[in-house]
DNA sequence: TCAGCTCACACTTTTGAATAGC
DNA sequence: AGCTATTCAAAAGTGTGAGCTG
């Protein structure tokens, strides 16, 4: 796990305000986390500064490749995620920070059991456009603003072992979004009033420290939302009420709902006329008033509800047209009777609840209560949100197509999930990602795509067992478990065999700050804005819930100085559509032949991504892949979505193949025009999880158009290492003006998004001291490896 | 004037410490 | 003395709505 243990160095730091209350909590005995290199990391120039290592042999790498190429990735929430999206996800960022709902839940398969792998959330602008919403929908009414740096979250876990991850549903629940630019808690700092695609990367831990190693990242288009400061479409504030528990009190039960709330203004003009009639009255009278028994908090709704009838307010209806509110405006029904009461009114969102729970193994506790809310929108949404609306749904309704090559480990079908009618969903807003999903083949399918051989600078061979190259796809029939095999004098010393985490040596440091930065600039796709166009597909049905991967996405910034050297284009125009020189230079530009993305994507309308669609992750096995997207996938007609898309008046930034070295090694090979590729398998079964929306790797399709120098920042949670991860970054609120639009920006690490919380500690706090863990957010503390 | 943002509010959930019981 | 279960308080997460800002 990433966390001040990783960076003893900096632990130290006279800066470090916010980590006095994890220190406390910290193990007497240092464990090791992380290779002390991460710190030497951390604290690295920024990547553009650094040289791309030289590319090491393969061939030792080739013979060692795992089942990490057949890296799936499946959304488990994946039906909730459809039901925002079919509407418009709306996304809520505060300064102080707001955390996703839904998050993202995951569940990953394919990973080698015996190594580490990190795993990165970073969230990217899909379009460089900026929203309103008007007529009910989402209109694109400008030009976004200029990019921020990116920032990429270290799940709390990372790095741990493949069979860590794969033995529980892995949540990025702690992630917290801002709009704060100045922001210094290490939160994802996003503008408001853009739409964004979370992305999910998977590397393995060495590949952190080594250059150009290879990684997996996933895309669900049904994940990309709208950011906002406050809610704009009322039919998400009554999703994310029924299904966030937080929210609870805002549900028509809750004692916090518009009736209660009408209620309890009524009560405070009442106190307040008491009031003035006391003072107006005889003393007398105020005594009596004064001596009567303090009104408890059952009176008080009590009374509130005997006094609903009466109010005017009440008629202003939360929701005039429903039922239900009617029903509780019965005078008799004061809250005395509250579990009776409440059981009663209570919609199949509590019976889903309770089911839910019931249904919830144990190991799955951690999770329970985000996996409950989910279920609860899940299980309610159709009650909540009939056909109506989910018919307006943007998910193509379009039988979906099973990917199962991608998601074969799933059995079993979601309930919900299942009674998650795909062909019923109105095809979904998703843009262009979604769109692309035909092109998107399975990863069965088009192997080739999935996971074409990226022949970055590799490291020099290691002992350990090199991912690189990855020349497999996730349909690689390597699949097997017989392709896990530990072998110890392979692994790299990061890499454990086992649950235990063992240090690394601090020797690796030297390599390390360049791999650090590697690992930035896997990330550094992010920065670049999303396009539809590159994505867009023929069939919407089959992108859906799939996950699409690209692995290998941002093994290195090779040619950091490149990417600053490139001047956006204009402000109107997308974030470099080009491939940065962030990107696997090494793969890219000489490759990619087409520049300029075919001109229906780039018309292709934000909507085109239709969640509804059995729409497997993106598997993008790496970025060059994204380059060729354009070429790849014609933008095809998609379903109109929630999110209009935006008049892609901009004019499309022309592709700009790196200068940098791209080795284009067998991209093209893999590459297949989307027109060949062959459907988008589907994930037969639609398991619980993903059930309906089958993840299908979509080795081809590049999702996001590689946006010049645009790096991400890793940024560490603790506010207090920012400034000491990169000292040359600009204070943390860096004007607007700073970031030039899609420039390259510092490696930063975040690690716990919530300083407070300090995942990381919290889970050796509780080692140490046996503190059960009453709801891991994530994990189980049991089982949870030692790192 | 108004769209968008900030903040306080009330509620709920989560978390951790304290306490009681075995 | 050690462990487990329960209780309690504080912290944190939520949407709402008033007020502020440009």
């Amino acid at each position: 796990m990433l966390s001040m243990e990783m960076f003893p160095g900096l632990t130290l730091g006279p800066q470090r305000i916010g980590d006095c209350f994890y220190r406390e909590r910290e193990a007497p005995v240092h464990i090791p986390l992380f290779p002390p290199a991460c710190e030497v990391a951390a604290k690295a120039l920024p990547p553009r500064l650094l040289a791309p290592p030289p590319p090491a042999p393969v061939s030792n790498e080739a013979a060692t490749t795992t089942p990490k190429d057949e890296v799936k990735m499946e959304l488990e929430n994946s039906s909730l995620w459809k039901q925002f999206s079919s509407v418009g996800t709306e996304m809520i960022i505060t300064k102080k920070g707001r955390r996703m709902f839904p998050g993202l839940k995951l569940k990953l398969s394919g990973l080698n059991p015996s190594l580490r792998y990190i795993l990165l959330l970073d969230i990217v602008p899909v379009d460089n456009s900026r929203y309103r919403f008007q007529g009910g929908g989402w209109q694109a009414v400008g030009a976004a603003e200029a990019r921020l740096p990116d920032r990429v979250f270290i799940h709390p876990d990372s790095p741990a072992t493949g069979a860590h991850w794969q033995s529980r549903t892995i949540s990025f629940h702690y992630a917290k979004l801002t709009n704060n630019t100045l922001d210094t808690q290490g939160h994802i700092i996003l503008h408001s009033l853009h739409r964004y695609q979370p992305r999910i990367h998977v590397i393995e831990a060495r590949d952190v420290l080594r250059w150009g190693g290879g990684q997996h990242s996933f895309v669900f288009p049904e994940t990309q939302f709208i950011t906002v400061t406050a809610y704009q479409n009322s039919k998400i504030t009554e999703l994310k009420i029924n299904s966030n528990p937080f929210a609870k009190g805002f549900r028509e039960d809750g004692m916090n709902s518009k009736k209660q709330r009408d209620a309890r203004q009524k009560r405070k003009i009442a106190v307040l006329t008491e009031t003035l009639d006391i003072v107006n009255c005889d003393p007398c009278d105020s005594t009596e008033l004064l001596q009567q028994p303090p009104v408890t908090g059952a009176d008080l709704q009590a009374l509130a509800l005997a006094s609903l009838p009466a109010l005017p307010e009440t008629s202003c209806g939360f929701r005039p047209g429903d039922t239900s509110y009617q029903d509780t405006l019965v005078p008799e029904q004061s809250l005395d009777l509250g579990q009776e009461f409440m059981e009663s009114q209570m919609s199949d969102i509590s019976i889903t609840l309770a089911s839910g729970i019931q249904e919830l193994p144990g190991s799955e506790k951690a999770n329970s209560m985000i996996e409950r809310s989910d279920t609860i929108t899940e299980s309610a949404y159709t009650s909540s949100f009939p056909a109506a609306q989910v018919n307006s749904s943007s998910f193509p309704s379009a039988p979906l197509p099973q990917s199962s090559s991608s998601f074969p480990s799933h059995p079993a079908s979601d309930p919900s999930d299942r009674s998650d009618p795909q062909p019923s969903i109105p095809p979904i807003n998703y843009p262009s990602l979604l769109s692309s999903s035909p092109a998107l083949s399975s990863t069965s399918n088009t192997p080739s795509l999935q996971q074409t051989s990226f022949t970055f600078p590799t490291p020099p061979p290691s002992s350990s067992t090199s991912p690189q190259p990855l020349l497999s796809s996730s349909s690689s029939p390597s699949s097997s478990s017989n392709n896990y095999h530990t072998v110890p004098d392979t692994i790299s010393p990061h890499t454990s065999t086992d649950a235990s985490f063992h240090a690394p040596s601090s020797t690796t440091c030297p390599s390390d700050l360049q791999e650090q930065v590697a690992v930035h600039s896997l990330l550094t796709q992010p920065g670049q804005p999303l396009q539809a166009g590159p994505l867009a597909t023929d069939s919407p049905s089959d992108q859906s819930s799939a996950a699409f991967m690209y692995q290998n996405i941002a093994p290195t910034n090779p040619c950091p100085t490149l990417s600053t050297a490139q001047p956006f284009p204009s402000q109107n125009q997308p974030p470099a559509p080009a491939l940065s020189c962030s990107l696997p230079m090494h793969a890219s530009s000489t490759s990619f032949a087409p520049p300029s993305v075919p001109p229906q994507m780039q018309s292709l309308p934000f909507s085109h991504v239709s969640p509804s669609s059995a729409h497997p992750a993106l598997h993008l096995p790496n970025l060059t892949h994204q380059a060729q997207a354009p070429s790849l996938a014609p933008a095809t007609a998609f379903p109109p979505s929630s999110f209009p898309y935006p008049p892609s008046t901009l004019p499309h930034p022309p592709f700009q193949p790196s200068s940098c070295l791209g080795v284009a090694s067998s991209f093209q090979q893999s590459v297949t025009p989307a027109a060949t590729l062959p459907p988008v398998a589907h994930n037969p079964c639609t398991s619980s999880s993903t059930p309906s929306y089958p993840a299908v790797e979509i080795g081809a399709v590049p999702p996001f158009n590689p946006a010049p120098p645009y790096r991400p920042e890793m940024v560490r949670h603790h506010p207090s290492l920012l400034p000491q991860l990169d000292p040359s970054l600009p204070p943390s609120a860096p004007n607007p003006a700073l970031y030039p639009a899609f420039k390259s920006y510092p490696l930063r690490l975040c690690q716990d998004p919530h300083p407070s919380l300090s995942i990381p500690f919290r889970h050796l706090y509780r080692q140490q001291h046996g503190h059960s863990l009453s709801q891991g957010s994530y994990l189980e503390m049991s089982t949870r490896p030692m790192f």
